[in-house]
DNA sequence: GTTCGGACGGACCGATCGGTCCGATACCAT
DNA sequence: ATGGTATCGGACCGATCGGTCCGTCCGAAC
């Protein structure tokens, strides 16, 4: 090896440990396996990641970002219409819970694996997760808010609900049965978004 | 202590694993706590309950049954039509979520903790918790089939996705937002299994 | 009062956890 | 060829895991 530092390492480690976490959860994946699957020191890794929950907190904020990047690209090519760009999140939801192999929400995952968040050493994962989820909701909440609907608030916890039924039933539908909600959830935020006199009482 | 074998004790050791598999998750409890907080003799617990995952095992089939009463407890409350039988069903289940202390669903956080569930001695409890979403899927897939509605599918894939939706918001929002997310949902159902021509395209 | 079964709970087992340390190795610059 | 540096990866640490075993104790039956 070169004397530079290192060039991809970080990433590697991070992207072995991140696919390690999401497959089989944190807690069920020691730092040993992500260490030989990565094939690097233990030195090395513990140089860039100081601590186990440093390296979820990377692992999250890595997913957050790949996440909010994708929402992006589907706003972006959805146009102006913020009906449009509302169907167009959800629809990239169910994109994305689609995906072979996918396996649920990582952060709704985690925070389901990790209650305790306030206290501990797992203080810092959490806030990850939760300010991504916050984040995530708020951009339905400002979309809903230039649709210039009667109540606001209720539409945008109608979508929410179908994009957390959407996240949690890949945690445990078979794949071949996710389409079923995806279409479903897609069809009905539509049907919310665009007729605010056809669904009402 | 008499010589009768044992009153209540599979009971008092089931109540505090419950309690604390619930509270912190499954992976983070250790069955020498459960021990310390029941009472009771190490050698008793493993006699009623021989490893880790009958015990676990025990907590999701007790959750289930309760579940399930309610639930039952909820359609019989409801009178005889199948929409109302519907609504109260999300109903009950917004009842559950807003209760304090609830940190979500007991299965779906199982099965996003223990994702492997099929391999492995984990498959007991992995198969309560999968069975338990498949019977409550399918009492409102039959409800809904008395609604002799044109898509009959489809609706209920939208009932089911504002289930999972509740759920899940309760593994992550504040109690204090949950109300929300009910009504919300509560609304939307009664909106969904009334109006067949008003929630259409 | 003696005996006997059941319950308590600590000692202990091997394995694994997160994390530290250090020797061996491989590479580059001189 | 040599020195230096960065990496690898095993030895090791204390703690805890699920699980077994056994000594102690207590209450009831005789």
């Amino acid at each position: 090896m070169p004397r530079t530092p290192a060039p991809g390492t970080r990433d590697r480690i991070l992207g072995v440990a991140s696919r390690l976490f999401y497959a089989h959860g944190v807690r069920a994946v020691g730092m040993s396996r992500i260490i030989s699957e990565a094939g690097t020191g233990k030195n090395l890794l513990y140089q860039h990641f100081p601590t186990k929950a440093d390296l979820v907190a990377a692992y999250l904020d890595q997913a957050a970002g790949r996440r909010a990047d994708a929402a992006q690209r589907a706003l972006d090519a959805a146009g102006e219409d913020p009906a449009d760009r509302i169907v167009a999140l959800v629809a990239e939801v169910g994109r994305v819970v689609d995906r072979p192999g996918f396996r649920g929400c990582a952060f709704r995952n985690y925070l389901a694996e990790f209650p305790d968040g306030a206290e501990g050493e797992d203080a810092a994962p959490t806030a990850v997760a939760r300010e991504y989820l916050a984040r995530s909701r708020r951009r339905i909440e400002d979309l809903v808010g230039e649709l210039d609907r009667a109540d606001p608030e209720r539409l945008t916890e109608r979508l929410w609900l179908l994009v957390d039924g959407l996240y949690v039933q890949a945690t445990y539908r078979e794949a071949a049965d996710r389409h079923l909600g995806v279409a479903a959830a897609v069809g009905l935020a539509r049907e919310l978004v665009a007729g605010s006199a056809m669904v009402r009482s």
